[in-house]
DNA sequence: TACTAAATAAGAATCATTATCTTTAAAGAT
DNA sequence: ATCTTTAAAGATAATGATTCTTATTTAGTA
């Protein structure tokens, strides 16, 4: 199956745990962003004695090697992307849905946008769009 | 002093208070979009009896009644933001300064470019712009 | 001045996240 | 295949921001 992250994670000098393993398929099978609570959850059915802060302490290792990201909500909660592209985000109060948003042409004219107005004392290293809204029901 | 806050928490029904009095020029007082901490800090040499609970309490009144805005950093505390008109911020990770940004060209830029470029899927309901980088030394 | 609802104080409780410390197990060397 | 080294996992205590609870106080009004 995932041979890539294995290789991800060798390459980074870090050893290849069936925890690991199970907490990045996680993290992709679960797609909503989830937050480590959701992840623990879904891994207990086949992992029962996966331990708390091990969960924890992979995803920072995660987020430090930039197999992951960290994305903040409104909420006082960490949730995970497996998008490691440049992108930004769209949330949804409401139902709490965070989906990943990619618009090259958009970064290009924010960028061109501040090539031409620089801010004054503050040299910018990274924009982010948060979009907040609702998404249109769709028969799901 | 603050007569219009004392009246706008009239026009809410919410009443005047000593502590909501000093909460609210803390904050004004503090300029760099203050955490809860920072303002029981700075409140407590004139107020000394106030209680943890209560600032955090007064600030969601205040959040709910469009006194204040909260702002939400990369770590996991809130602060608070006395600017209420529709603006973006500027982040600075190493220092955690926080600087409102206002800029009406930018968002008539990016609103057109949404209303040619609509998300399917998604109303939008807002559309913040987390600016991250580094502020140039200034000679204090 | 007294009344009543709202606000405050004090401190316990919560909950996500970290830290500690011991045990286990990858991965390379023998 | 076994040994060794060292990172990683497990268990659980600790932390720290925020929220909750309950009794007491006070602002605004009759």
């Amino acid at each position: 199956m995932s041979k890539v992250f294995r290789e991800k994670l060798q390459e980074k000098g870090l050893k290849v745990t069936p925890q690991r393993v199970a907490i990045f398929e996680a993290i992709l099978e679960l797609e909503n962003h989830p937050t480590a609570d959701d992840i623990i959850a879904f891994i207990k059915t086949n992992h029962p004695n996966i331990s708390v802060g091990t969960v924890y302490k992979v995803l920072d290792t995660f987020v430090e090697n930039n197999l992951l990201k960290k994305v903040k909500t409104e909420k006082d909660i960490m949730r995970y992307d497996p998008h490691l592209s440049n992108h930004h985000h769209l949330y949804c109060s409401e139902t709490d849905r965070i989906e990943d948003f990619e618009d090259e042409k958009l970064n290009e004219l924010i960028g061109d946008y501040f090539n031409k107005h620089k801010i004054k004392n503050f040299n910018i290293q990274d924009i982010k769009l948060q979009i907040t809204g609702k998404f249109k029901k769709s028969l799901t």
